[in-house]
RNA sequence: UGGGGAGUCGCCAAGCUGGUUAAGGCACCGGAUUUUGAUUCCGGCAUACGAGGGUUCGAGUCCUUCCUCCCCAGCCA
């Protein structure tokens, strides 16, 4: 049984990315070539939506022997920053990708960027505008109504070349001019209404410091530099669906010119990740780390990589979710079970079991002797003996977990109770003979007495069966630990939507979707939220206790992953486990089927 | 009321150019194994593909009308 074949590698399931890469491939489109690209912009820190991304396009390259370049998309100089270049390479290696030596800028462009924008101007395609922001939203036209031309539109393009230098040489105050490419203001594609390519910011950009004081916008810059990269498939979010059609126009014309050459890459778009019981938007984590909600971006509880990481979850697991879900152009939210379950599989093969009792009883074997122990041994993972067993001391006075007794049970309960036998895992079968209370009734110690002959591992330990499992701890040899308990952040799953829960409201057609929010956070005012998503925070989602653990815990190096058994997978903390104070959150529960059966939770 | 997307089981999601019984995963329900009420293993789980018309011997796949949802009016990305 342990040498059973490895199984076959599934083949990858089907999505429309792979589709379209497998054709490209058969019809020899990039010479078999597959780049792709993560292109973050570094003003914050990556989250559970961006690991879709990042896994996609590395994930793409590897199955195509390709490669995938992470490139910093740093066009903004007022909005990034180094410091989230660092964390940004962090969690992409954290998720096991290695870019290579194709760690890129947007901004190591600029130079051609800028001489491409020239080029623009010298062939008419682009000029520059004088209008004030103001004026260009307003002759922008709406969605129904074609926009009007700008006055400057048709600058004679030496002007405009004049005063495109002037730009960059620093004449002009932020805003006075800017390019725009000449397109169609009729346009019902509000993007190719002459859409803005470069700015004036008088700001020190974090790699080029005051070189520039122009600045290329996204729609300019981005297919510039998949091009030059020479990305194959650019891989984005549906929300661009509407820039493609510029996407292709900036490097067809640059194609056309001899400036850029072909195969040119193509954008493709898929549905982001949207999770339940959690918020995305940059906005908001942005509120909850800095009103004190959460204790921080790597709070295990917030949907962050860093904050994942210290979660416990992991990079194989998230992998194992986006395999699962797939990719697809549907707008859809994940159930937060899918991820917690794809973590739970993971972790179940990887993680080695140890024990904690996080709330703890007295158990007393009044016929094992004081003063005496012995080890039991413990197997570190039940699928895999290879692993071996460790010593887990036994002696008169142990601790168990509270809701492991019972003195009167309810029907179908199998563990201890009053005149009951349960087998005391990895140890002895024992019988419950009492209880102490305090003056209040509160069940303080339980009474036992063990059976010497059905210790596990010796010829005794099959004699015979007993249902109940329950494992403990010597109260002699525990050590302690701080525990964090996490649960889910939010206490329904859609975090500030008219309809919270997501349930169909009664009638007909409603299906009650959450207001999906603002994609990317900035555009919160145009989001009407009728619930604060504050009010939906979950006031359990952390929870600290002082629980019992096993001698050999304490030694555990940090970030090390167990499960303790029958309670769920933990981790010891990334940052406060230390060898004199044990620190291990909660990852997520073992699945409980008796907890749900009986109502309760754990 | 413009443009761009999407609607297949509770949640995801395959389904290419139309062809006998609509993949798979998760969840759920049975049952078997089990010193974790875990894992694993077996079995069950859409006469149905947003709705209505139509074409066809045959349609989730083609045509048509309609409905619903998402995105777009930054000198953000």
């Amino acid at each position: 049984m342990t040498d059973k074949p490895a199984p076959p590698a599934p083949a990858p399931a089907p999505n429309f990315l792979r589709t379209i890469i497998a054709e490209d491939n058969r019809s020899g489109k990039y010479g078999g070539q597959v780049v792709t690209r993560f292109p973050p912009e570094p003003n914050g820190y990556l989250h559970y939506g961006h690991a879709k991304s990042i896994i996609i396009n590395f994930g793409l390259a590897a199955e195509n022997n390709g490669r995938c370049n992470l490139r910093f998309d740093d066009t903004n100089p007022l909005k990034e920053d180094v410091e989230f270049e660092d964390s940004i390479c962090g969690a992409v290696r954290w998720l096991g990708y290695d870019w290579g030596e194709h760690r890129y800028h947007a901004s190591d462009y600029y130079d051609d960027l800028y001489r491409f924008a020239e080029w623009f101007i010298e062939q008419g395609l682009a000029y520059i505008d004088s209008q004030s922001a103001e004026d260009m939203r307003a002759t922008r036209g709406t969605l129904t109504e074609p926009g009007k031309e700008s006055p400057d539109r048709h600058r004679p393009a030496a002007e405009s070349l004049a005063l495109f230098r002037r730009m960059k040489a620093g004449e002009f105050a932020d805003g006075q001019y800017v390019l725009r490419l000449k397109i169609d203001m009729a346009s019902p594609n509000l993007n190719m209404r002459d859409p803005a390519i470069y700015r004036i910011r008088h700001a020190s950009h974090h790699r080029t410091g005051d070189k520039w004081c122009v600045y290329p916008l996204y729609d300019y810059t981005h297919c510039i530099s998949d091009a030059l990269e020479r990305i194959t498939h650019s891989i984005c979010t549906l929300e661009f669906q509407d820039h493609r059609p510029l996407y292709d126009w900036v490097i067809e014309k640059l194609a056309d010119g001899g400036l850029l050459e072909r195969p040119l890459p193509r954008q493709y778009e898929f549905a982001r990740l949207n999770l339940t019981y959690v918020v995305l938007s940059k906005r908001k984590l942005i509120e909850l780390v800095n009103k004190g909600f959460v204790d921080g971006w790597d709070d295990p509880r917030m949907p962050t990589l860093v904050g994942a990481r210290r979660r416990g979850f992991t990079p194989d697991g998230f992998r194992l979710l986006i395999e699962r879900t797939g990719v697809s152009k549907n707008d859809t939210w994940l159930d937060m079970s899918l991820l917690e379950n794809a973590m739970r599989d993971d972790l179940n093969d990887i993680a080695e079991r140890r024990i904690a009792i996080l709330d703890p009883l007295k158990l007393i074997i009044d016929n094992y002797p004081e003063n005496q122990s012995e080890d039991c041994f413990a197997p570190n993972h039940p699928q895999k003996p290879e692993l071996g067993k460790r010593a887990v001391p036994f002696s008169r006075e142990l601790w168990i977990e509270r809701d492991d007794f019972m003195e009167t049970p309810p029907k179908g309960y199998f563990r201890l109770s009053p005149g009951k036998e349960v087998r005391l895992r990895y140890g002895y079968i024992v019988q419950c003979t009492g209880v102490d209370k305090d003056a209040a009734g509160n069940i303080v110690a339980v009474h036992a007495t063990y059976d010497p002959d059905t210790k596990s591992g010796t010829s005794g330990a099959e004699t015979r069966k007993v249902k109940g499992n329950i494992h403990w701890l010597s109260a002699a040899h525990a050590k302690t630990a701080e525990i964090r308990l996490y649960d889910r952040l939010f206490a329904v799953p859609f975090p500030g939507a008219r309809n919270p829960l997501g349930e169909a409201a009664g009638d007909t057609s409603s299906t009650a979707k959450a207001v999906s929010a603002d994609a990317d956070g900035e555009t919160a005012e145009a989001v009407s939220e009728e619930r604060n998503y504050l009010d939906d925070l979950n006031p359990d989602s952390k929870k600290v206790i002082t629980a019992y653990i096993e001698p050999a815990l304490a030694d555990a190096v940090p970030e090390t992953r167990f499960q303790f058994e029958r309670q769920g997978y933990f981790v010891a903390d990334l940052e406060d486990h230390t060898k004199t104070k044990s620190v291990f959150n909660r990852t997520v529960t073992l699945k409980d089927s008796w907890g749900e059966a009986s109502g309760k939770s754990g």
